[in-house]
RNA sequence: GCUGUUGUAGCUCAGUGGUAGAGCACUUCCUUGGUAAGGAAGAGGUCAUGGGUUCAAGUCCCAUCAACAGCUCCA
């Protein structure tokens, strides 16, 4: 007899060998139906499962109600995919079709490539598929046999991934439906109808297992939903996302430009992002004066030398720009008779000495700190910059503000005693925190980058390592929000302490970052005299609260929707005539709000007045001054808010006193509704 | 870097191998008005770049550059 307890606590016994979808019926012919899989002492299965004959089990039925459903029609959704490919591609190799976030994939080799024009054809298919409603059928197989069934049907890669990645697996299941034969663990819904609306995505490429040396796949990205309801608002959402995507508002604002003659992934600030970056900059400028650090500035570039000593040549010298040779040095080379595959290959191994464009801000720090003997009484000291960086990222990779090929960071190197870290650590996440509590983020997860202990990018000493694993592991504690523990994301010197956030589709992006560093003090020979007369090593902690100020703004456009708080706004206050009889009185007025610090146009055109409200709307300005005749007797203007409309009549005097208020509290005015992209989450793999 | 898609006016986009188009923005003129679009006219183009096919190419083919999506990478 077997008791199967169900989630509102009730408890019921079979004396017979049931199902999942037995105990439904059990519960009610309305639930038997709509019932799509089910859940037992917490494993997901389908609901022809056999319970066992005794004992008791916790079951949980799923219909379409809930979350877990709608994955699991979604893996059968890929499967579905993968069949109807297969009767219109030739030759298809079948990879994995796992569900990821609120979309689904398969990844298929094929012969003949699929491009977009199939899936009109892919789409018809799956949906008669769907209509003809054929059952998921589970078939359980010993190891050996399984292996054999996937060497039938010639699917090669099912057969590398038996052999391979599932080599400790007994027994291994299929997922019949008609002709249509996976390796899958499962589950799946009990037949294709349950399958709502589908719709195609796009088709990208993507590696066998992930791993770039292996060949390369096509990857099919689909979406469904048990309502073509859901569907379409799916699409709404994702085009509503695409509206306030930070390149789309950056170009219709005038943010920033870039530029393909200037080159990919290099940053031209308009006068209204660059405005904004400088208020960014004032604002922690402030908090980097309370906090006692010291401003410095170092050029962008420096000798091949400094970074052979750093590590970052050796270890990253392929996301570098190539060194910067000299004039006679390259006469030179010419005279010796120096070809290019010998020039290129000198320069890959470093003999030939250059200058390189800085990749990082921490050796130029370094020799700041190492120019003068320090005493432990001179501890901490905090040498902070907006130090502009230089990387060769993948040209595939480059896009918008999020990630570049030039970018400042509000760099800062922190040498400090062994005593001193925690409490260091504690001042620069509580940076942090200010910088995303200024701007109303409060949506970003933590992440504590360790190194991978299989890897031999890292520098230095492991009990070093250790250490400083440590004091971040500690410090990220401190910070009072769960974080995750993610091996192989370290820098080469060190841990860090990642603050992400995610983008307006869903992509996630690092932000903040705090490292602590044994290495590079060791690397440049550092030393301070300690109370004890002799010498120690400082340690050093990386920092930077906004991360790179392209991709922090870009993320802060988004999180904004391009409508950014009056302290941070380009333009605070539109000021407008009614009619241009008031052209005289408005001058005064826009003269007076610009004497009070404010950033004001004055539009005096000959428009009517909705157009240029509507004008001033539309370009996201916080305030609007309205005067007209009234205003000119009175000696007031009408206060219009962006978010809250028409003010009434306010004085010059009050509407300054109002707004600087607003400025020193940074109020952060509309809430915008989350355009409702979820995250990419890890994606569920169900093909084992 | 890899796979796929896309490059037409400042922006968003139409465009069937046969004379280059629209809306918005812009300029000028008219309108002088009180809280989200007043009206008219005008200007704006080497159809990303370079080759090729063709009597004829924005349109078809190839290459390059760039953008977008996804992989891989990201100190």
């Amino acid at each position: 007899m077997v008791s199967v307890r169900l989630p509102d606590g009730s408890v019921k016994e079979f004396n017979r060998s049931v199902t999942p979808l037995d105990v439904a019926s059990d519960i009610g012919p309305g639930l038997a139906k709509a019932a799509i899989a089910a859940e037992v002492d917490g494993q997901q299965v389908g609901l022809d499962y056999a319970l066992p004959d005794d004992g008791e089990v916790a079951l949980k039925l799923f219909t379409k109600k809930n979350s877990e459903a709608l994955s699991i029609m979604r893996h059968s959704a890929a499967h579905v995919m993968a069949r109807a490919v297969m009767r219109i591609k030739k030759g298809v190799q079948l990879a994995f079709g796992p569900v990821k976030g609120e979309q689904f994939y398969y990844d298929f080799e094929v012969d003949e490539p699929i491009t977009e024009d199939d899936f009109p054809a892919i789409e018809k298919e799956m949906k008669a598929i769907i209509k003809k409603n054929e059952p998921f059928e589970r078939i359980e197989r010993p190891r050996d046999e399984a292996l054999q069934i996937c060497k039938d049907m010639r699917q090669k890669l099912k057969v590398e991934h038996i052999e391979s990645g599932l080599a400790d697996h007994e027994s291994l299941s299929f997922y019949q439906q008609g002709e249509f034969l996976d390796l899958c663990r499962g589950p799946h819904v009990p037949s294709a109808g349950a399958i709502g609306a589908v719709k195609l995505l796009f088709v990208a490429g993507a590696y066998w297992k992930n791993d770039a040396s292996n060949k390369q796949l096509q990857r099919l990205y689909a979406t469904a939903f048990f309502d073509k309801a859901d569907l379409a608002n799916y699409v709404e959402r994702m085009a509503e996302a695409q509206k306030r995507d930070h390149r789309v508002l950056g170009r219709k604002h005038g943010f920033f430009h870039i530029d393909e003659m200037v080159g990919q992934g290099l940053i031209l600030w308009a006068p209204k992002g660059a405005y904004v970056r400088q208020k960014l900059q004032e604002f922690i400028h402030l908090h980097l004066q309370r906090q006692g650090y010291d401003q410095v500035f170092t050029p962008h570039i420096g000798k091949l030398d400094l970074y052979k000593t750093s590590g970052h040549f050796p270890y990253y010298q392929d996301s570098q720009y190539p060194p910067l040779i000299n004039h006679d040095q390259l006469k030179k080379l010419a005279d010796e008779g120096c070809t290019c595959s010998d020039l290129s290959n000198s320069m890959k191994s470093g003999e030939i000495d250059g200058y390189l464009l800085k990749p990082m801000n921490c050796p130029h720090h370094i020799k700041i700190f190492d120019a003068q003997q320090r005493s432990y009484r001179d501890l901490p000291i905090r040498l902070a910059e907006f130090g502009t960086v230089y990387r060769w990222e993948q040209s595939g990779e480059i896009g918008g503000l999020t990630r570049v090929r030039g970018f400042t960071q509000d760099d800062a190197h922190l040498f400090v005693t062994e005593d001193q870290v925690a409490d260091e650590l504690a001042g620069c996440l509580e940076l942090v925190k200010i910088v995303f509590a200024a701007v109303g983020m409060d949506d970003y997860s933590v992440r504590v980058g360790l190194r991978d202990p299989d890897s031999s990018k890292y520098v230095g000493d492991p009990a070093n390592w250790d250490k400083a694993e440590l004091a971040c592991r500690e410090a990220a504690k401190t910070l009072g929000k769960p974080f995750i523990e993610e091996p192989g994301e370290a820098a080469f010197y060190g841990p860090k302490i990642d603050f992400v956030v995610n983008d307006c589709i869903g992509r996630k992006w690092q932000l903040g970052t705090v490292q602590v560093d044994y290495n590079l003090p060791e690397r440049f020979d550092l030393s301070y005299i300690g109370a004890d007369n002799k010498h120690h090593r400082p340690i050093m902690i990386h920092r930077a609260p906004f991360g790179s100020m392209e991709r922090f703004i870009g993320v802060l456009i988004e999180h904004f929707a391009g409508a950014f708080p009056l302290w941070l706004a380009p333009e605070q206050i539109r000021l407008m005539t009614v009619s241009e009889k008031s052209e005289d009185y408005g001058r005064e007025v826009e003269q007076r709000l610009k004497a009070a610090g404010f950033k004001v146009h004055g539009d005096f055109r000959p428009e009517k007045l909705g157009s240029k409200i509507r004008d001033a709307q539309m370009e996201l300005i916080p305030y609007m001054a309205v005067v007209g005749p009234r205003d000119a007797e009175s000696g007031t203007l009408s206060l219009r808010d962006r978010v809250d409309g028409d003010l009434g009549a306010l004085t010059i005097d009050e509407t300054i006193a109002k707004l600087q208020k607003e400025v020193e509290e940074k109020v952060v005015k509309q809430k915008f509704a989350n355009t409702g992209v979820i995250a990419e989450e890890g994606e569920t793999q169900n093909e084992y």
